[in-house]
DNA sequence: ACCTGCAATGTAAGCGCTTACATCATAACT
DNA sequence: AGTTATGATGTAAGCGCTTACATTGCAGGT
């Protein structure tokens, strides 16, 4: 069927070059180790034929690939986005490769692709998230391949992860909105089963709660699609209830900006009718109208610092532990006392 | 140093469940020409060894991949997010596997990445734009893998390719900019050096001018990078000419919300004061307020359609075409006529 | 002139897999 | 029982590269 034409190899350049193969592999990886002329002659015949390595056979020889591996849930969310770019930089800096995979927030197309990364020979592996079935970490320990999970911070796991504490901080901003004198909340999530991120959120929710001798059981919550439309409809359906809530605490920013956008259009006043409140701090959060108060994420650093953390894992230059960085309340316009 | 310890090969396995590699082979790729005794005998010393085939040696004996490579500028851009979303979502059902890296904008580190790509055993590639050095078309050429060009299109080019007229859309909105009565307007650009998205879009606001008898060469245009804040500077910088202009005309959503919040800032109305636009109509633009005026790109038809075109080229049951995608202006209420 | 030592180069094994081909067992025929 | 067709399994070559080890050539010592 499809006549590949097959691309130059070593051989090739070898042959045209009129030296052996090692002289050319050498060329290429050491060229100290190779005369001034030699390595004209062979570099003049590598352009000549336009030759480019075959990396699966470079990595059989040599069983190592320099590129790591990372898997989001879906490149659509800013805030991996900008992580990863950061991941990314950090990584070329030591010489690594990146290769991003999405599972789009499905757990078996998320095994498929840890499986498809390591047996492609990832070094290390960036994952999302510290909920995932055990076989998969003892697959990734069989094959030796180290993990780092980011964007969660649960000291109760032992993998090396650099996250910030999801329920600490949501706890912190549902404390605010209390303190603020809110009785009646609702919350706008997304969906809990999947990711534990979402579920750590309203969790802390509910801590706040309780310690403020609140029922978390009275805690209306929708769990919805991460989009904007979704948390405009998930506020709709919120605000339709016989008494309904005074503040909406969204399990992240687009949701919330959703939230806004529709109470604009039911004709509420945010915060004066109803408050909002966000997760994440990405760029909309501060160019909605009003400015929202969310939980800010230091989603770059995060990036950089697991880039560092991984390639120490893979070098076997440090131990994995589990750092927790801060994320911290960013109170602006979106949140205000209920009305009296 | 670093002491890999050896994953399990198909010989282990073969070794392990008492049968030739040959048979574990097909179990693992043909399970129906196995035994169902041979296959579950074989299956679960898989399942004990933790096997994962190595897919470097894999591509040495098929030299197939089902691997796609896409090489965008930024992650941190939406609008290659959401395409890119959409193209691996396609690729999935196909049953090829996307792999991305990002180049920050930069032509070697472009090149390097295509190399790697390629090296790699892509079966294809999809880039951004049409710009760059023809000696890696060439490199591409003899290495008979495929790519495909999106988020441009350009009939003077014979690349196959899939994406939009910049040109042409970007001086359809600034035709309805001139039409409203605007005689100085402005430019935000990105760096139109080493983006020919860039430089068409400014392109296409010359030829709006010239059809109208304005002069292009008036135009003031700042060049700056990709981001919210940039975009608030440089609008700050434009206003503060002696003559202001009446409308700002952006490069992209990004810097033209940047342009309204710093609008806002310095206590302007938009658009009474001064009129702001953007281009790619991302979430952003519905959401400032007011709401932005831009020129609608349909990033997920194209990131779906870029799949399917490229799997057509690659199993070469298409050839490659230069397909134009419409980008619609969509008015809304950042612009309007300027103050009499 | 001869040896020594070293740098440059060549030779060939082996990395883990697929697959054409050879072999073998079994069932279905005479 | 003897033959044959058929399907399951085994054997081994080869994919393109790296690298340990062998070989070669040459400068500098005697």
């Amino acid at each position: 069927m499809s006549v590949k034409r097959k691309a130059p190899t070593l051989n090739d350049v070898a042959r045209q070059a009129g030296v052996s193969t090692a002289t050319v592999s050498r060329c290429l990886n050491f060229p100290d180790q190779v005369t001034a002329k030699t390595r004209e002659t062979v570099m003049s015949a590598v352009r000549k034929l336009a030759y480019s390595p075959n990396f699966g056979a470079r990595v059989m020889a040599v069983n190592r690939t320099n590129t790591i591996g990372a898997i989001i849930p879906t490149m659509e969310n800013a805030i991996f986005a900008r992580g990863l770019q950061a991941f990314q930089e950090e990584l070329r800096r030591h010489g690594y490769t990146l290769l991003v995979a999405s599972s789009s927030y499905r757990a078996d197309i998320e095994e498929e692709q840890i499986r498809s990364m390591v047996s492609r020979g990832a070094d290390g592996l960036l994952l999302i998230g510290h909920e995932r079935d055990p076989a998969i970490y003892r697959f990734l320990e069989t094959q030796d391949v180290p993990a780092l999970v980011a964007w969660s911070h649960d000291c109760t796991k032992s993998l090396p992860s650099i996250g910030f504490d999801n329920r600490k901080s949501m706890r912190a901003l549902a404390e605010k909105v209390i303190e603020m004198g809110h009785r009646r909340m609702a919350v706008i999530s997304a969906a809990m089963k999947t990711n534990d991120r979402a579920s750590l959120r309203v969790h802390g929710i509910r801590d706040a709660m309780n310690s403020a001798g609140l029922d978390p059981a009275e805690l209306p919550i929708i769990e919805t699609t991460y989009s904007i439309d979704a948390g405009a409809q998930a506020f709709d359906q919120l605000l339709a209830a016989p008494v309904p809530p005074t503040a909406v605490i969204c399990g992240n920013d687009v949701l919330a900006v959703g939230a806004i956008k529709q109470a604009r259009a039911l004709g509420l006043d945010v915060p004066g009718d109803v408050s909002v409140t966000g997760f994440d701090d990405i760029e909309l959060a501060t160019i909605v109208e009003p400015a929202l108060t969310t939980v800010h994420v230091p989603h770059r650093d995060m990036g950089t610092r697991s880039a560092s953390m991984l390639i120490g894992l893979v070098e076997k230059k440090c131990i994995g532990e589990a750092i927790e960085l801060e994320a911290d309340v960013r109170l602006r316009g979106s949140l205000a006392p209920p009305r009296a």
